[in-house]
DNA sequence: TACTTGATGTGGTTGGACCACATGCCCTAG
DNA sequence: CTAGGGCATGTGGTCCAACCACATCAAGTA
């Protein structure tokens, strides 16, 4: 009989050999969302390395939001598979943008980019478009600006989800998640917020019929334009303004 | 006098406050590209944790393509500041690809869309079209089926690249790593490689051509029949190819 | 001068210990 | 027989001390 453990891994660091396993499980079914991996101890046994070395791997695991790690016992204790993948995009662009490699410019524009074609594409009858409606619905009630701003989130990430692409929507999360405290300060330099609130329910509201309407070109124009007037005027230069340089549009 | 020391973090995990603490550093500009952080040992004392939890810390952030460990002693040793968002934005696809929580189909189709929209941006004169131009070149010479692939994915980069936006790079980079795997069983799907492989390098010179003369519309549109094309020859069939469903595109 | 050798400092790994927490069984008091 | 408290169990969270492998650099040596 042989047996889990694996030795002889010269190359690589025992962490990431762990991390191979489970993502070998990942991809072979053996381990599904909603599965629990071994105990950290018992996983360290089989695989004949330490727990530390375990746990190492566990942190990446959770840091990617593959897994959540729960302590006490019962449902809700020990590590469980999940699937967040906007958690582990939204942090590692965040970290990104501190090392200022990633220029904020560029994520907003990258912004523009993956929401228009989310308009463009999305269906007029996606449930997630008449949630996108009762979200708007909801920010006609004389809201606060951070209820508002709550649920402007909600409503774009909605209207990203109807486009019906997985990765589009992570990405769509990951890149609000990064420039999100970004987009706080921004709002402080607004000259009139009942004003700008207004404009914003206004646009949404075009965009909404747009899609309804099922004109995926205009409800694209019109989210762009949202986005990059939002930006603008709360001081945020974009990187390139040319419109002339923007041909995939319409 | 007050010490880094920072205790009665009781609703973050040790490694979480260690993460701040970095993060805080590269957000504050104390640490930056390069630089290097504290020894693990002194790190530890100085925030008054244990080496375990600076270790977990420093997994994360290698994880996420923000640090690179190195041992020994000298230049390259060390743990390093580094910005690798490609890395980090890669291997979490590939993961959350691996729990099927992330179609295949999407994450093509992500990539047509991020490319295309690269390919319409690029300008003619950027130099990463020049790169792009000399590695269409190489590609001409007899390669092996792996030569030829790791020129194409080169190709496809630059060619992102040429767009000037770091965000799509870095995307379009991870979403290239997720599928690698996928790509490399694809190919041997494909009825008769040489065919193939002339088809892609005059696919590739009408792209190129496309954007030395300014056409983006153009340019986009090649770019997406060739990704699409390729995938499609190769068995995978795409989650929805009703071009009337593209409206962004010209 | 050129080479060997050891000191130094880095991350990599391990085992063991202890803690906080959540559950669920079992025993006891009513 | 029932309701309650309290302990046994198992989970992740944290820490410590030690050792290893590795790369550099300086001191000593041929």
């Amino acid at each position: 009989m042989w047996s889990n453990h694996i030795k002889y891994h010269g190359l690589m660091r025992t962490h990431q050999l762990v991390l191979r396993w489970i993502e070998d499980q990942l991809s072979g079914g053996q381990l599904a969302v909603g599965g629990r991996l071994p105990a950290e101890r018992t996983l360290a046994e089989q695989l004949g390395v330490s727990r530390t070395s375990v746990r190492e791997a566990i942190r990446v695991l959770e840091a990617m939001g593959v897994v959540r790690a729960g302590v006490g016992s019962g449902p809700e204790a020990g590590t469980v598979v999940i699937s967040d993948p906007t958690a582990a995009l939204g942090s590692a662009l965040r970290l990104h943008v501190a090392t200022q490699h990633l220029p904020v410019e560029d994520v907003v524009e990258t912004r523009v980019l993956l929401e228009s074609w989310a308009a463009a594409r999305a269906r007029p009858e996606a449930p997630e478009v008449d949630l996108a409606a009762a979200l708007l619905d909801d920010m006609d009630e004389g809201h606060g600006i951070d209820d508002f701003l709550a649920l402007d989130v909600r409503f774009h990430l909605a209207l990203a989800d109807a486009a019906g692409n997985a990765v589009v929507s992570a990405m769509m999360g990951s890149l609000r998640e990064a420039i999100q405290g970004y987009a706080g300060q921004l709002t402080a330099n607004l000259p009139d917020w009942d004003a700008t609130a207004s404009r914003l329910r206004a646009e949404h509201r075009e965009i909404l019929a747009a899609i309804r309407m099922d004109d995926g070109g205009r409800a694209a124009e019109l989210v762009a334009a949202h986005i990059r007037g939002y930006y603008k005027e709360a001081g945020l230069g974009p990187k390139d303004s040319d419109p002339a340089r923007l041909p995939w549009l319409a």
